[in-house]
DNA sequence: ATTCTAAATGCAAGTTAGTTGCAACAAGTA
DNA sequence: TACTTGTTGCAACTAACTTGCATTTAGAAT
């Protein structure tokens, strides 16, 4: 009798991703758990079509079937509606996703030349918020912000 | 002998909007004069299939066979390019449009609950995108911003 | 450990937004 | 008026994204 197939039920990996799956309430899944790795690892927003390239590198993924791409739109859209992501326009033709760190001021400036994403911290939107829900006729509360700046990198003045 | 119909070709209308579409150097065409008005009579950010909803209504377009999508898309892209209409994502599931009216520090707040769209001006990003610059290892000038607030409205906060 | 159930996944099919190539046409200009 | 080049319409295509449904499985209850 060959040895049969492994059980497919995942270990119980106490890992920082498994909790923060689970502290949204979301199962914690081998498809979860690769898509937010690749959020992790992602030093700028990317793309759902991005997140799909990147997966087959992931050696948990290699070792076993690969992801389904529908199940990447479910995966990101989850991730999305949970607050563990947050979708930008960055002008590249396409929505991206980054992950949303604690304590998040954080936006980006834009290569409109070459596409070239830098950080910045900080946009100072508190008072900003403040006075604009002070002029506004039907807002009360603004939970969220969004600011990107888009301009010219050093290399594509010089151009 | 029937009466022939007759030639299409456009009188020289020196319109506001035929003069917007001159002075970028784009062509004064029945389609773009049409959209380009779509625009201006909009109150808030419309998607490519608003706009393609909202030709039908206009006069110009009932007389005459209506504009294929194809040149929708073509004619919002070339006012993107040309700097007449931005880009803004509202994150209502799609790309939205609007015309860049001159000296434009002009932003949204946007209900996450039913999508309701306020205007709002002078987010003061020029001390920001200075300080920004400043910051940045790759960046030296900044042409434009986007800045959306998230929030809810006083209606759906009372749901 | 075993069982249970709601949630998540995979597969196949469908929809639809958006693109491309090309021929016909017309706006701007000489 | 004639010319040239950018614009439009049409048809075909591509690819992003969705939907329905059967199967599987994570997490919780027992
Ligand atoms: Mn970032
Ligand atoms: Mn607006
Ligand atoms: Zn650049
Ligand atoms: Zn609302």
């Amino acid at each position: 009798m060959p040895t049969p197939a492994k059980p497919t039920r995942l270990t119980p990996v106490h890992s920082e991703l498994a909790t923060m799956l689970a502290q949204c309430g979301l199962k914690v899944t081998r498809p979860r758990l690769a898509v937010l790795k690749i959020f992790k690892n992602s030093t700028h927003p990317i793309s759902v079509q991005e997140v799909a390239a990147a997966l087959p590198s992931l050696p948990t993924i290699q070792a076993s079937p690969p992801i389904n791409s529908v199940t990447i739109y479910r995966v990101i859209d989850s991730f999305r509606q949970k607050g563990l992501i947050r979708e930008v326009n960055l002008r590249h033709g396409h929505l991206d996703y980054e992950i949303i760190e604690h304590l998040d001021d954080h936006h980006h400036i834009v290569c409109t030349s070459c596409g070239l994403v830098e950080d910045f911290y900080g946009c100072g939107a508190t008072s900003l918020i403040r006075t604009a829900i002070k002029n506004s006729r039907n807002f009360a509360t603004v939970n969220e912000h969004t600011v990107e700046l888009f301009g010219l990198c050093r290399k594509c003045i010089s151009l």
